[in-house]
DNA sequence: ATATTTGAGGAATTTTATTCTGATTTAAAA
DNA sequence: TTTTAAATCAGAATAAAATTCCTCAAATAT
């Protein structure tokens, strides 16, 4: 594994805030010439430093921008439960995020809906209809404090 | 507010996965000229409906692949206290994202670090010497089974 | 001390983003 | 239904950026 250095995790901590400077621009932040920079950008990508670029949109404006964590127990701990569970909610596009977690709980979603009325309607129906859940506890954000990926 | 129509929002399905795409690729997935693909982008960028665009990393990689959720309560409910926390959790570097919630404990805070080990020193020293903070409770993330943003 | 490798800078080239123009469609008004 | 105005599109032209290539210097190994 190729090591990297103090230019290199310069560049990463810049492109993860904003990834839409130029080379020409990153080449004046780090003081190189923008070959260089180019390279160093290339070879991180291809190392896997960097997985990939995304936009981020707006929760609010579409219709996403009530937050619940909800955390989950399994009717039974054996691998085909489990293993549907994960199918299962792999389909449902209001959890954004999902853990196997530690504690009394099996596993913690982030589940991203338009308001109450809507996370209601997703934990009856679609919750509601995934055989292998066994309780669930939701806990709901009130205000976002900190996001380095918001 | 403007509206957008299906194929604004198609666009932004595609770039919230991938932003790398050029102009003229994107306009071939949803059948229209360069042109016309590249003033929705415009307008969708400053409208607000894509707030930036990012690089995602390799947590692993980068010695930030051992992740918790740690929950908070506070030692008191007042203006203060709770200003105080905010401003010293956005200071510490570990703490990726932080929410305030409704239930037994006041914030929950996602948390990434390279190992136990420095969880372990990051609860001691950094969170230790948040004097806002009553008590915290971590629950560990064994593996990630689902993530849009990752 | 010399050869080899690595990484840099700068010019040249290719690709992409961006702008512009005119045509077409859509929506509203008459 | 017809007319008018406003959007939206396609395609060409331009500007800017990405990418490649070559040469050179510094660091490292022989």
């Amino acid at each position: 594994m190729e090591q990297i250095d103090d230019i290199d995790l310069k560049l990463l901590n810049i492109l993860h805030d904003n990834s839409k400077y130029t080379v020409k621009e990153l080449a004046k932040m780090v003081n190189l010439s923008a070959s260089p920079v180019f390279e160093r950008i290339k070879r991180l990508e291809n190392n896997g430093y960097i997985k990939k670029y995304i936009a981020l949109l707006d929760a609010e404006k579409l219709n996403r921008g009530f937050i619940v964590f909800c955390n989950i127990k399994l009717k039974q701990h054996d691998r085909n439960i489990g293993n549907q569970f994960v199918s299962d909610i792999m389909k449902i596009e209001e959890i954004v995020e999902c853990y196997n977690i530690s504690g009394d709980y099996d596993f913690l979603m982030k589940v991203s809906a338009k308001d109450m009325k809507h996370y209601q309607d997703f934990v009856f129906n679609k919750l509601g209809s995934v055989e292998s859940i066994g309780s669930t506890q939701s806990t709901f954000v009130m205000s976002e404090i900190k996001n380095l990926y918001g």
